[in-house]
DNA sequence: GCCCACCTTACGTTTACCTTACTTCTGCAT
DNA sequence: ATGCAGAAGTAAGGTAAACGTAAGGTGGGC
């Protein structure tokens, strides 16, 4: 999933260069010319940093920060035509997480961005990946094609179990074991409809698995990237 | 606790401006002045950022990074007498948190070095949004339309345990660990009040929580904002 | 073609959690 | 000590999501 950058500047050829610019990267954009429009975009476009120009039509750009900050502890980079040491000091006394001055070469609005990004949104979550589907361990939940689906206990142990030993056959009597913890007989049926319903939530065609397969009269296994 | 700050520099001069500076800032210096000992002050000092030169007597501050980094994801400012585009644009693409050229304003140093200290130490600000909700971590104060409320001890430890691990699962487990430190059974329903008193104070329905979600068989977790 | 392993769906059951009211505990001021 | 107030814990009834069951269907392997 691609970050969302908001950029806040009144110059339309420099806006949508930095738009054509964080694009090509991946990025998704959104924009504002001036501190009302961008307040709107930054609330209900919730973007992960924004980009802001100091001078803006309707006020300047350090108190937009700051009624930014306010809300929530977004990262931002000051743009700035103007490469007066006083500015620079007073984005950056503010707390700001960089401050670039125009004409700024595109890579390193890139490359500062990332810094930025890289610190804030560090913690990688602790994912799996499984084709167009990615795991989230740690929410619980499922994505695939933008939509998030919440996994059951159930679901949840045993996905876990599937992927441990992913590439590999995991027998229908240790699933049942790890899922009930005892006496290993009359769950049989149970399990397959837990993993009907996993293939529900991870898979395109539940009925023609692509990534949880079965393996008749042994059990179950999850394809392992670039293996069969 | 004052951050330790190591400086690898060759030009004594400098290295002594840079450190005054910083010393009267607040921090702790340490310094070398070649790749060799910039190693070895970096393991036994274990700082918490390095402010690196890019030209080095022994090698290059690229590569010193390299290795840097290898050990541990430390942050590092660049150093550099050097403007050149290409030189900024390496220092970067390689994964600094900044690049700073010669000569700087001191104040400009002591604030792009807090900036980046700031996300990677995650200097919480002493207060945390949840939506409408801010809370008040020294206060343990809850406010929400204007209201303020205070938390009770059970309530404050338990919201501070979900938003450690905010976006993530806690498990019931472990939030009765926190709570009463014991591997103690038979307090879940207990649980289940305080967090109930505690939706009370921060969602706007307690009964249709968006913020403090239950994972059905798996426990809770705080939703995170602006973040995947 | 037949069997058996597995799939699939609908539906009934259970259990984890919610909610509320009440009781007990704890610390503090009198 | 005593009583009080707020906090913490207990209990019990309610609810819906998650789970389990069963029964008919499907298809691969012999």
């Amino acid at each position: 999933m691609a970050y969302r950058i908001l950029i806040v500047d009144d110059e339309h050829e420099l806006q949508n260069m930095v738009k054509e610019i964080l694009t090509q990267a991946g990025y998704e954009t959104d924009a504002a010319l001036a501190c009302a429009q961008a307040l709107e975009r930054f609330q209900a476009g919730n973007p992960d940093a924004v980009l802001l120009d100091v001078n803006l039509p309707d006020g300047d750009g350090f108190s937009l920060f700051g009624q930014l900050r306010e809300s929530r502890d977004v990262p931002v980079l000051f743009l700035s035509a103007r490469d007066e040491d006083e500015d620079r000091l007073r984005g950056l006394g503010l707390g700001a997480d960089d401050y670039i001055t125009k004409p700024f070469l595109p890579q390193e609005l890139l490359l500062r961005l990332r810094s930025v990004l890289r610190r804030v949104y560090r913690e990688e979550p602790d994912a799996a990946r499984l084709g167009d589907a990615k795991i989230d361990w740690g929410k619980g939940i499922v994505r695939r094609n933008g939509v998030e689906t919440a996994l059951t206990a159930k679901e949840f142990t045993l996905l876990k179990k599937l992927w441990e030993a992913r590439g590999n056959i995991v027998t229908i009597d240790a699933l049942c074991e790890t899922l009930w913890d005892g006496p290993l007989v009359g769950y049989e049926n149970t399990l397959m409809v837990h993993i009907r319903r996993l293939r529900e939530k991870i898979e395109e065609d539940p009925s023609h698995p692509k990534y949880l397969l079965t393996v008749r009269g042994l059990g179950y296994r999850l394809v392992r990237e670039g293996m069969r």
